[in-house]
RNA sequence: ACCCGGGUGGUGGAACUGGUAGACACGCAGGACUUAAAAUCCUGUUCGCUGUAAGGCGAGUGACGGUUCAAUUCCGUUCCCGGGUACCA
């Protein structure tokens, strides 16, 4: 009887399907352990090789689990929105659904072909009306929620409501609202209520860009935008603003940061999430713009004023300083405000309480002078005096005192405290009429000189930096290009080269500007102040500095960061070193270690201590502040195409209306054409019987609305293709249900998902996405748990093994005769790159024409015109390893027919030639890529699993490696597993004589001499501790070996004992399930294996008393030994010293050290 | 450019917490069985030197250096390959 695996795979899948093998009950004793796979999107070119890898590692520990005693949930199912099906449906006009369900059927039907132990009553598809139906439920529940920032988590946004209604948004501040109190919102319309709820939905709507192509009329995806012109036509690309839907996912930055600790994941999978949502600590600082007074003459240019500065600016120099100029004094400053006069105090209240339009501090520091109160605006200085400012000496201070202010380039008002206590409203309106003053000419200058509008709201750079440690080491600053604030700073003199910049960066697209490696940028020949000593810091645009993060400018520390540092050279910008020897001038350091130098008050401290200073420092002066940032923003949920969720959304009057729960699911409406509506909006725009809607009940009609109809648009755009797999592990819980996304009971029992396998590409797409989705359903309550997979594993890449050859087209004209004819000569791999590739053109020529022309046309002569290289790939099935199936290659198209190939022996092989024929092989060059159709790369599971049977296939991926580990296929060692299987099953069965196996039991345990004698069960033991320790970490390779090695090893000893068999087989089911269930059953057993009992390991049977010990000097094994374990060190050294092999290598001498480690080795040290 | 992986025989890989590097396979070579083939079985297979042989000696986990009695494993520097990415301040 042999093993005709063909047969029994078939009978065993039957079987199983039959008897509803896999059939999982979500009621049972048994505890329960839920294993996912990431579901694949069925695309038409169906599984290849690469595919099943995280499938056969998740159903070996599903079957091993249910082994155990686990009630097992294994589901599978398909991601089947998404935009494949839809440009299939454009280019051929075919239905998405129709070919989505085809695609469906092939794969299930290479799946099931491999014995996979899904339960398929459980399959969902995120295409199925019944499914999205609670794609769009849960939408709406994250619609109808905000997040509340007191309680940390998502809340119905009807508290919300209720909450301004009672007390305005005191507790629930946003940043793009204003505040407002409960009688201000009851006072607001229907609509500005909605438009106030919507900032703060969790799902929203507002304007956002998108790459527009305005020849295609459509949307594009970045991907589909290569070099700023669509991929598709090379069409240009443009940035267009549309209404887009968002999921608020900044909200839950932290809480994804935090449940990241709870959960199993590779450290490199969260760190990538943790990069993703990128959090930093840092501060945000206000570097005023050089607008005062005093510079209002030379704010324009970037020529010699500003070198006249440059050189005054020089650190440690007696460089000019307009604020704090080191701590004692700002201590004293602080001091002083503890004890104001009267005259002061109730100044000090009338310029806080009074809206005089400016804002002022008081007991301000300038260099070394302590000013009574300050507009930094204005640089509008008052003083009151007292008394004693009558004295002369007194007077002589304050003069020189005014002079030097002025110098600075503050204006003086001074005031005495007659003056304020007696008439107060006189002495603020001069100071108000002064501050007006100076703005307003400050303006006028500013205009003047630039021909612009004069700035507006604060006058100064925002930057955020995580080194405010760093900031005396700022030498200029970078704004992203497309910052507001550039048009409004931007010289006369360098208006032009700044428009024509970001004219520049315009033309690029995303990726371009990523990938941009060499440095660009324009001066825009403003300069901000640094806060702390008053440095002039030219201001630049750059397109490495991003509009959309932090603040979209950046304070630049050359001498600690390198892209700041390259560009410093590559502008001649000048860098301050504060970093002393840190700093070697070649290269940028950015240490976090180093004593601070040239750094105003923060000189001598360390870094680490620096920042927590600066950062007191600014907000104190309230020109800075703490600021958590975070790299993440919110997650773009709308997509202008058709094969997607509809959304359950109606618009009136620029309001979103939601659709109620009991009008769900809506449903995908039929479209004839897949192109996009008018203004680029989805397909479904065109349809306008089914956009133009009446309100639904209750809801819209019942709003005062301008549209007396009382109609609306539904949105037009659908969801995109994370939504639905979002939540997918839920739905597996309790497919069927009609009532709910998932039954609260059901989702109990399941609870969180055990284990979930699939790829590293996922890692911040929808893994975030299903993380915040299980978060909001947590949050309100409709399942117990926050995070969905409790542990991943990362499954590598499968990658193509391609094969290349190259060819010449040759152009080649008759000695004769006057036309030209084209010859392809292919060439094996090493007589190419030994006679082609390194030689001339010449040279090429004149070795085709001796070499090979002359026998391939031994009767005319030719002349090499032309020689056209180019390489092609061969289809893996033709190819042997490297070398080439000659004849199968001439078969595979036509075109190779008669193909003249070079082989490796620099011989000709071509077709019908008698005196040509050789056995020479020709090579091809191997080459390691993606699997892809065109590279004829692929290998389809079922084509393996019809040769070597899919328990073969399965172990064999296996065997290849470890399941983490991206690795290229190879289907050559196959053979080796296959030839596994068939060597166990010669252990039951002979080929002529039939079942050799015996009921024997196997030979009685005895222990001689501290031996355990029994081989079978010594065997059996050993495998049945290792293949679970494998199976439980995962390791399934050493898993497939270590079976190997058991079937070795009861072959050597002819064992065919069922007793031992069966447990075998029980092993081993998990990995090849069809084999074990045939054999089983072929021992006289009834019922399906998974349903036996996974043997238990008995140590006794493998425990040793003795062992070979390695016997090494000074760490080379010299000898081996025989010792008991038991044996002490004294022993030991006895034993080995006595030993002749190391005596000899001892050459007398006296040993150091003898180290002993019990059951590894002893090394002797000389 | 940045981040994360990874470099071990002809090949895929093993060596789990530092303890005999190369398990298990593929391939290759030789042999047995066979009229022959397939299938199966046996032997050998890191490299170099040496020996008739058993064996012996030396080198060896990308490279260089360090820690240690002992390093594929830990640390530092460096080169190469793969994957990811949003130039994230």
């Amino acid at each position: 009887m042999e093993y005709k695996f063909t047969e029994i795979e078939k009978k065993w899948q039957d079987n199983w399907k039959n008897n509803h093998t896999y059939k999982v009950s979500n009621l049972s004793d048994k505890p329960k352990y839920y294993v996912l796979d990431m579901f694949p999107y069925p695309s038409g070119a169906g599984l290849h090789v690469g595919h099943p890898l995280g499938y056969i590692a998740s159903d070996i520990y599903s079957r091993y689990k249910r082994l155990k005693g686990f009630n097992v949930l294994h589901p599978m199912g398909f991601d089947s929105f998404g935009l494949p099906a839809e440009q299939y449906a454009i280019e051929t006009g075919q239905h998405p659904a129709t070919t989505t369900n085809n695609n469906i059927a092939t794969f299930k039907a290479q799946l099931d072909k491999i014995g996979f132990c899904y339960d398929w009553d459980r399959e969902v598809r995120t295409s199925d009306a019944a499914y999205y139906k609670w794609t769009q439920w849960i939408f709406l529940e994250i619609f109808n929620s905000y997040f509340d920032t007191k309680q940390n988590k998502a809340i119905p946004i009807a508290a919300l409501e209720k909450q301004f209604a009672n007390e305005g948004n005191i507790n629930q501040p946003n940043e793009n609202i204003t505040g407002f109190s409960a009688d201000e919102w009851n006072s607001f319309d229907f609509k500005k209520q909605q438009e106030i709820l919507m900032e703060y939905r969790l799902a929203f709507s507002k304007y956002g860009e998108v790459n527009w192509c305005e020849v295609l009329g459509t949307v594009l995806a970045n991907d589909e935008v290569v070099n700023g012109v669509s991929e598709r036509g090379g069409h240009p690309v443009v940035k267009k603003k549309m209404r887009q839907w968002y999921l608020r996912i900044t909200k839950y930055a932290d809480r994804l940061l935090e449940g990241l600790e709870t959960v199993d994941f590779s450290d490199s999978m969260k760190e990538m999430q943790r990069n993703w949502i990128g959090k930093s600590v840092g501060a945000e600082i206000v570097f005023p713009l050089s607008n005062s007074p005093r510079r209002g003459e030379d704010l324009a240019p970037a020529g010699s004023s500003s070198s006249q500065i440059k050189e005054e600016s020089v650190p440690g120099s007696g460089y000019a300083k307009y604020t704090v100029d080191n701590v004692m004094n700002f201590e004293n400053a602080k001091a002083n405000r503890k004890i104001p006069t009267e005259a002061e105090a109730i100044m000090w209240n009338a310029l806080r309480s009074r809206n005089i339009g400016h804002k002022f501090r008081r007991q301000h520091p300038i260099e070394n002078y302590i000013i009574d109160f300050i507009c930094l605006d204005v640089w509008l200085v008052i003083e009151i005096d007292g008394g004693y400012h009558n004295k002369p000496e007194q007077k002589n201070a304050d003069e020189i005192r005014d002079t030097r202010l002025k110098e600075l380039g503050f204006t003086i008002l001074r005031f005495t405290n007659e003056e304020i206590i007696g008439n107060l409203d006189n002495a603020l309106k001069t100071i108000q009429d002064k501050a007006d003053e100076i703005k307003q000419s400050a303006a006028e200058k500013r205009a003047a000189v630039r021909g612009s509008s004069p700035l507006q709201g604060e006058a100064g750079v925002r930057v955020y930096t995580t080194r405010p440690d760093t900031i005396f080491g700022v030498d200029f600053m970078v704004l992203a290009p497309e910052l507001n604030l550039v048009q409004q700073i931007k010289s006369a003199e360098q208006t032009k080269a700044v428009d024509e910049y970001i004219a520049y960066v315009k033309s690029r697209s995303d990726v371009d500007r990523m990938a941009e490696k060499k440095i660009t940028g324009c001066f825009t020949g403003a300069y901000a102040v640094n806060p702390f000593d008053g440095r002039e810091i030219p201001i630049y645009i750059s397109e490495y500095v991003l509009a959309g993060y932090g603040t979209g400018a950046i304070m630049a520390v050359p001498c600690g960061d390198e892209r700041d540092f390259k560009f410093a050279q590559h502008f001649n910008i000048p860098i301050t070193n504060i970093i002393g020897s840190y700093f070697n001038g070649e290269v940028a350091n950015a240490t976090k270690e180093a004593t601070l130098e040239n750094s105003g008050f923060l000189n001598g401290m360390q870094m680490m201590d620096a920042s927590e200073l600066v950062l007191q420092k600014l907000e104190e002066q309230g020109i800075g502040k703490r600021k958590v940032n975070y790299r993440m923003r919110d997650a773009g949920f709308s997509r202008q195409r058709y094969w997607g969720e509809p959304f359950p959304i109606i618009w009136s009057d620029g309001v979103a209306i939601p659709l109620d729960a009991d009008e769900l699911p809506l449903e995908l409406p039929h479209v004839d054409k897949y192109g996009p509506g008018p203004e680029g909006e989805g397909p479904l725009a065109n349809i306008t019987e089914w956009v133009s809607v009446p309100l639904p009940e209750g809801k819209g009609n019942s709003y005062q609305f301008p549209q007396p109809s009382g109609w609306g648009k539904r949105e037009t755009s659908t969801m995109p293709g994370y939504a639905g797999s979002s939540w997918y592990f839920l739905r597996y819980m309790d497919p069927q249900n009609a009532d709910t996304f998932c039954n609260r009971k059901a989702s109990d029992y399941w609870n969180q998902v055990d284990l979930y396998i699939g790829g590293t590409e996922h890692a911040v797409g929808h893994l975030l996405y299903s993380r915040l989705w299980t978060k909001v359903l947590f949050d309100l309550g409709h399942i117990g748990y926050e995070e969905p997979f409790k542990k991943l594993l990362n499954q590598g890449m499968i990658q193509g093994s391609s094969r290349r050859i190259v060819r010449y087209t040759l152009l080649l004209k008759e000695e004769t005769k006057e036309e030209f004819r084209e010859l392809n000569l292919y060439f094996s791999l090493g007589v190419f790159s030994q006679f082609f590739s390194p030689k001339s053109k010449a040279e090429q020529f004149n070795k085709i024409q001796n070499d090979y022309l002359s026998k391939i046309f031994p009767y005319s002569k030719y002349q090499v015109e032309e020689n056209i290289p180019s390489t092609l790939h061969v289809d893996v099935r033709y190819v042997n390893g490297v070398e080439l199936e000659i004849e199968n290659f001439r078969k595979w198209k036509p075109e190779f027919e008669s193909a003249i190939l070079i082989c490796e022996d620099d011989s000709v092989n071509m077709p019908f030639s008698n005196d040509l024929k050789n056995s020479s092989k020709f090579i091809c060059d191997p080459l390691t890529e993606k699997m892809s159709k065109r590279y004829f790369n692929t290998v389809d599971p079922a084509d393996l699993c019809d040769q070597f049977g899919a328990d073969t296939f399965r172990m064999y991926e296996m065997f290849l490696g470890p399941v983490e580990a991206s690795k290229p296929w190879d289907t050559k060692g196959i053979e080796g597993v296959h030839r596994f299987l068939r060597k166990l099953w010669r252990l039951f069965f002979d080929e002529i004589k039939g079942p050799i196996w015996t009921a024997a039991a196997p030979s009685p345990f005895e222990r001689a001499g501290g031996e355990a004698t029994n081989a079978e069960l010594k065997i059996l033991h050993k495998t049945i501790k290792k293949i679970e320790e494998d199976t439980e970490r995962f390791s399934f390779n050493t898993a497939v070996s270590t079976f190997m090695i058991c079937v070795n090893e009861l072959s050597d000893i002819k064992c065919h004992k069922k007793e031992i068999l069966e447990n075998v087989l029980i092993l081993l089911t998990p990995y090849a399930p069809h084999i074990a269930e045939e054999l089983w059953s072929q021992l006289n057993n009834s019922g399906s294996i998974l349903d036996a009992s996974y043997p238990v390991f008995e140590n006794k049977y493998v425990t040793e008393s003795s062992k070979e010990y390695p016997i090494s000097i000074n760490g080379k094994v010299r000898a081996n030994i025989n010792l008991a374990l038991d044996i002490d060190q004294t022993k030991v050294e006895e034993i080995v010293l006595a030993n002749e092999t190391i005596q000899k290598w001892l050459e007398g001498k006296a040993p150091k050290k003898i180290i002993y480690v019990r059951n590894k080795m002893i090394n002797v040290v000389v």
